[in-house]
DNA sequence: ATACATCTTGACCATTTAGTCAAGTAGGTA
DNA sequence: TACCTACTTGACTAAATGGTCAAGATGTAT
């Protein structure tokens, strides 16, 4: 019971992430998300009491862990904070260049729209810039990095990694992610303070 | 009558642009872009096909203009180049914040969706990589610039002014165009010829 | 004046789409 | 068995929306 109230509300989860993330929220029709979800309409009304509630939902659980999953391994970790967060940058597995980034894609569409979406976009961005700062503190802490205006150099690194996010989907070419990354890398290795040994 | 025609058509191309600019492509409502424009919905499609071209005609006819009219200026100088380019980063009259940039917005929205719009889009976002390039092309031909792969740094640009966007975009504040701006001036400045005297 | 081409008007249509609802099913419990 | 709560079903509705069309206006050339 309680087990398939999870499950039918999960498969709407999904099949309403998928579906936003492949045609934006506006574009989003809830007959397809139903039927990809295979769950009757007045059952989703049940769980949700509109189709944009429903969308928040998938938004917030989904996408919350969207940053999380890659970029949380390096907070584990004590020393090699920096080298590991630099591979990480460089990672395009489970990027979809052709979709771009989820977060970006609502931002763009829904931001200056609808307050309700405005509030949890901007509350799931700053969470990411958030992560990536403490990356960065930690690197400083165990002298991996030189100090610097950490809050103000995640925000540089994380308008970068969108820009270059971007900038793939609008050439369709993966190539400008790692070109973009790369030079980022480049950039950062500035900072950077090399340890002779280990 | 040529020029009742282009007045009529031109209204049309402006509503478009800034109902589109608003509320995305398929966010936007025709009945509201005629009420804006002032024009009979027959009388629309006397000059348009659907929606849809005229929307594409809308975007490449003000779209094209948005960076040009802001980088363009540079082109003309010989010299100065680099500083003048520097200054025009810097610049953010005539950004809209709140709606972010009209390109990516649609870049975001469309490129995934339909082919006509990934190719409007694609050749639009490339254009403004080129006019960078050249930019920077010119600054190292007058010794402004060190000598460096201006393609790949104009990606680079591009995509972090892209990012930079967004940024201030999700939170709603302007500082962090401001500051990540900030930031890819002095990583620039490591590719600034400094004149001693001219 | 007449005729032709260039636009304009707004009523009308077909479709899509979010949301409602009353009836039904199933599992647990007394 | 009887009953209750938790959930499911799918037909129905109302509104929104892109697109069509036939008739009308306007201007220009002969």
């Amino acid at each position: 019971m309680s087990f398939m109230k999870e499950t039918t509300r999960q498969k709407l989860i999904n099949a309403t992430y998928e579906e936003v993330y492949s045609h934006g929220y506006q574009g989003a029709v809830l007959a397809d998300i139903l039927k990809n979800a295979g769950v009757h309409k007045g059952s989703m009304y049940y769980y949700f009491s509109s189709k944009k509630q429903m969308v928040l939902a998938a938004i917030e659980e989904k996408t919350v862990t969207w940053f999380s999953d890659r970029y949380d391994k390096i907070l584990k970790l004590d020393s090699g904070c920096f080298n590991e967060f630099i591979e990480t940058l460089k990672d395009t597995q489970n990027m979809d260049f052709k979709r771009g980034c989820p977060v970006a894609n609502l931002v763009q569409e829904m931001s200056n729209l609808d307050e309700d979406f405005n509030r949890t976009m901007k509350s799931i961005y700053n969470d990411f810039t958030e992560r990536i700062r403490s990356i960065l503190d930690k690197s400083i802490k165990y002298k991996e990095m030189k100090k610097c205006d950490s809050k103000k150099l995640a925000l540089f690194i994380v308008s970068t990694i969108e820009g270059g996010f971007l900038s793939a989907k609008a050439s369709g070419d993966i190539q400008e992610y790692n070109i973009t990354i790369e030079i980022l890398i480049s950039m950062l290795s500035q900072y950077n303070i090399k340890k002779e040994h280990t």
